[in-house]
DNA sequence: ACCCAGGGTCATA
DNA sequence: TATGACCATGGG
């Protein structure tokens, strides 16, 4: 494993992200739920509704009617579902009183918390924990699972919690900005390179990044 | 016209 | 437990 390397050569090629764009947590929150499966262009139209219509509250949006809070949602796709994954989340958030009466509750005990709302798996819940809390955990996509199986790191087919650990196993010296960094460059790396370069014949991995993954790159 | 994007839930076997 | 169907917009 050199998972520290390729965090390194991604930093070298990219530099500092400045992540999660967002202007309060609770904006990071929405966004997470937002982006499942979703362009984050389109995401930011939706956050740009509910900014011009003053609803980017948890009470807001719990008060607002499904269709409206909808019709906010549309241009970030799936807007019945994720208007209701929101009004669950932000009732959720409202009974456990908000960020201030959530920030002391240990990491393990808050992923399971976030777990159990509905419209919350793993990855939402991650990113929540990761850049809204601060926690010191590694956010897994499919761009990280697709990267690394091609460098020949991990199994493709390996599982969201499995490869979770394997990073922050090996990554347990690091600090909470590196695993912010790391992820946000994954992403751009995948947005950037990898997405029209299967082979990686251009990327800034070249020489460690060789084409192992059969099944990615067909 | 097709494919995919900073996933997750639910029904079925 | 493990697949498949489903959700839906916008950009390439």
């Amino acid at each position: 494993m050199r998972l520290k390397g390729v965090y390194q050569s991604l930093k070298i090629k990219y530099g500092r992200q400045k992540w999660w764009p967002a202007d309060s947590r609770f904006e990071v929150m929405v966004g997470a739920i937002l982006t499942q499966n979703t362009a984050w262009v389109n995401v930011e139209r939706a956050l740009n509704n509910l900014k011009q219509a003053n609803a980017l509250s948890a009470k807001a949006i719990i008060k607002s009617n499904h269709d409206v809070l909808a019709q906010w949602l549309k241009p970030s796709g799936y807007f019945n579902v994720k208007a209701e994954r929101l009004k669950h989340f932000c009732q959720w958030y409202l009974d456990h009183h908000s960020y201030d009466g959530l920030k002391y509750k240990h990491t393990a005990k808050l992923r399971e918390m976030l777990l159990s709302v509905k419209g919350v798996g793993p990855e939402t819940a991650d990113d929540i924990l990761l850049y809204a809390f601060n926690r010191k955990v590694f956010v897994v996509d499919t761009y990280t699972r697709r990267l690394f199986s091609r460098l020949g790191l991990v199994d493709g087919e390996i599982d969201y919690e499995s490869l979770r650990a394997i990073f922050e196993n090996e990554l347990h010296a690091e600090t909470v900005k590196t695993f912010n960094e790391y992820h946000a460059l994954i992403v751009m790396h995948g947005k950037e390179v990898c997405k029209t370069s299967p082979l990686c014949d251009e990327c800034c991995l070249q020489g460690i990044c060789k084409q192992r993954d059969v099944s990615a790159a067909s």
